[in-house]
DNA sequence: TGCCGTGGTCGATTCGATCCATACGCACGA
DNA sequence: TCGTGCGTATGGATCGAATCGACCACGGCA
């Protein structure tokens, strides 16, 4: 993880389907030494995937949330983790410091798909109760870009 | 978007770097009728980017938060996207419903750097105080996957 | 019937995967 | 000190595969 490395994963953020060579012509190297390069990232687990950004509106996933859990008593992260997995409409959660137990990001069609969501949450014995926030508009979207 | 666009993108966010012959074999399609409809995609705005889902920890921003933003008075989402949009280290915000005025999703190299974020979006005249909660683990990444 | 959108085929070109020779850094021992 | 061997990284060449663009065929529709 040099400063070539870093250059190469720079230039994949800003397109993953860019040609050895272009990349190569960015960072000062050869199309075959940039392969090597990213192989070995990929093989070391720095770059996880390659994958597309789409417009979430069109994917039909309008509706955000931001969900903070409060679990009676104490909860282990791997119970939590094994309670939120079977929840496909949460994009990302976290155990977090402060009054909640954990922050949960869910994504749905609309706020009915949500609250349907956010039940199959709350039916877990150990959820006691959340507080959602509901986003109502974006204003910064960096995430992979 | 009908129901083959949509298989090719579900493709693609597996593997973005995936071959248009490969894609096409998956959904039934030449891979010229893959790639016209790729480019079609793109062209449209449906399709933002190619990308790579990169490590965070390698990236060395292992340290994350999830700030609720307080308002003095009204605050336009306008405004609040300005103030915010100076602060690199910000990776989503949005206006929710409830008690906050937005939430904020910050992430730096570490809780000093996370600190010395925190107090440039504190440093606005019109942010009345914030909460904020570290992220101790992460239970799901399910971002962009 | 003519137009438009969509898909398949084909050829030229480009790109990617793989091998080979080479250069640098470094430890080891004569 | 010098030479040798080893591991790592690079650049170049090669061959096969993928991509790109052009062309034509088919089906729905006014």
């Amino acid at each position: 993880m040099d400063r070539i490395d870093h250059g190469i994963i720079d230039r994949l953020r800003l397109n993953a389907r860019a040609g050895y060579a272009d990349i190569g012509a960015e960072v000062g190297l050869s199309a075959s030494a940039v392969k090597r390069r990213i192989d070995r990232l990929v093989a070391d687990g720095v770059i996880r995937g390659f994958t597309v950004q789409v417009d979430p509106a069109v994917e039909g996933l309008a509706t955000e949330a931001y969900v903070e859990l409060f679990c009676r008593g104490t909860v282990s992260p791997t119970d939590l983790k094994r309670i939120l997995a079977g929840v496909p409409e949460i994009v990302e959660a976290g155990t977090v410091t402060g009054e909640a137990d954990a922050i949960v990001i869910m994504r749905a069609r609309d706020v009915i798909a949500l609250e349907d969501a956010l039940e199959k949450v709350r039916a877990a014995a150990t959820v006691d109760h959340t507080r959602s926030a509901i986003v109502l508009s974006k204003l910064i979207t960096r995430t992979a870009g």
